[in-house]
DNA sequence: GTATGGATTGTC
DNA sequence: ACAATCCATACT
């Protein structure tokens, strides 16, 4: 599948969050390719969104890499454990972002599996293969995204989006998540995802 | 140097 | 409903 191009992430988060379900993200990882379709995305639109880790042009080593250039990954550490990834949007100097928020696992299954649950693919359960990959946290453990991550460029060979198949469906936009703290921004709804998908991290919401 | 809390998850 | 877990950030 072809790349998206840098064009693709020179625009605003929130464009950008709706256009990025159903295209693939890849890692390239340990000799293979790990591949899940993007279902959840959250946009969080700079300087001017309280939610936003970049809210009021707050600028430090974590987030400078929002400042720059489109296409490159923002990870980073949430709750000391977990990892989140995110696109970033916009042009330079407009720190805009897309946080990933769940897949649907495509290929690499293995060991995306061996990741989470240290088991076979085939030896898990219903219930674990929906929770693969559905959440910011779990998709970056099953599809081995971490530190080392951070700033990589989009557009080159080790983590990378692809375009989609030619599959129609629908969006469904709703407030954020976690986001309690940001007063007014709480009800924006920049939250995208793919309807009926099961792999979206809470349909409900 | 110190304090505070989080764009989560799994378990109780 | 809550603990786990620790770094980034803000403040002194």
């Amino acid at each position: 599948m072809k790349k998206l191009p840098r064009s693709f992430y020179e625009q605003d988060s929130i464009t950008v969050a709706q256009n990025l379900l159903g295209k693939y993200l890849v890692h390239v990882i340990d000799g293979e390719e790990l591949v899940g379709k993007i279902v959840e995305a959250e946009a969080y639109m700079g300087i001017e969104d309280k939610a936003a880790h970049s809210y009021n042009n707050r600028r430090t080593p974590r987030t400078e890499v929002m400042y720059g250039p489109a296409g490159h990954a923002y990870v980073f550490l949430i709750y000391g454990m977990y990892c989140c990834m995110n696109v970033v949007t916009a042009e330079v100097n407009n720190p805009q972002a897309v946080l990933i928020r769940a897949l649907e696992p495509v290929s690499g299954l293995n060991r995306m599996s061996l990741r989470r649950y240290s088991k076979k693919y085939d030896e898990l359960k219903k219930s674990q293969i929906i929770n693969l990959a559905n959440g910011p946290g779990k998709l970056c453990v099953a599809m081995g995204i971490d530190m080392s991550n951070y700033g990589d460029d989009l557009c080159g060979d080790r983590l990378f989006i692809t375009e989609g198949s030619n599959e129609k469906f629908d969006i469904v936009s709703s407030r954020r998540i976690n986001i309690d703290y940001a007063e007014e921004a709480v009800y924006y709804p920049w939250r995208f995802y793919i309807e009926n998908n099961p792999y979206v991290s809470k349909p409900h919401v």
